[in-house]
DNA sequence: CTGACGATTCACT
DNA sequence: GTGAATCGTCAGC
């Protein structure tokens, strides 16, 4: 199983279209080992933040704080922060130093140490609710705001590809979901899920 | 230092 | 469908 797992490469992440990049996150493997325990979860929902010019990114306008200075980075780590006190909202950074890009991992389909995933969560049994939406995926692979700034190319944290992909046919885009503060741009079509799929959050098709 | 609020989720009516 | 939970972050004083 996952000795077929590939680490997604630097080239991956660097890559100056957000959309693009978020497009591609469909279909790959989001790993975490963290104390010993691997659990993993394909990903099935992406959403992507382009930039200074997007109003729905935390960048917008060029804002650099504490907080979101990581998304300057070069692309290859993660960024995450705490939702509402109490979700921890996980995001890929990608494009290359200086250019704040972001996509946000709404939803997985477990792969790897669902008992573990269930222990995370409190939940008694792995349905669709395990790891459907943001800040249920980031607590069922365990994932903290503490993790913010933790490269994609260690052991702890990190995306693969194992050679699957979805069809072409069956990714498609919609407007971001929780964004109707960004005016305009929460129309944007930059959120990509697999059609059908029961680890996509929001209403089913 | 203070206050308002969020890229959400879940229990409850 | 509605509303509460809950706290780090950030703008403003």
């Amino acid at each position: 199983m996952q000795q077929s797992w590939h680490k997604l490469p630097p080239s991956f992440y660097t890559h100056k279209n957000v959309i693009t990049v978020a497009r591609r996150l469909i279909g790959k493997i989001l790993v975490t080992r963290f104390d010993g325990i691997l659990t993993a979860g394909r990903i099935v929902e992406t959403e992507a933040y382009n930039g200074v010019g997007d109003k729905a990114s935390h960048a917008y306008g060029g804002r650099r704080t504490a907080r979101t200075e990581v998304m300057y980075a070069e692309g290859g780590v993660a960024y995450v922060y705490l939702c509402y006190g109490i979700h921890h909202l996980f995001n890929v950074v990608s494009n290359t130093k200086d250019t704040p890009h972001a996509i946000l991992v709404r939803g997985v389909e477990p792969l790897t140490g669902i008992p573990d995933m269930l222990l995370r969560t409190g939940k008694k049994k792995a349905d669709y609710t395990l790891t459907r939406g943001p800040g249920n995926v980031s607590k069922a692979l365990g994932i903290a705001t503490h993790h913010t700034t933790t490269s994609l190319f260690g052991d702890e944290l990190f995306i693969a590809e194992d050679g699957f992909s979805y069809p072409a046919k069956d990714i498609i885009a919609t407007p971001r979901i929780g964004v109707d503060y960004a005016g305009e741009d929460a129309m944007l079509p930059y959120r990509f899920i697999v059609k059908g799929n029961r680890y996509v959050s929001g209403r089913q098709q």
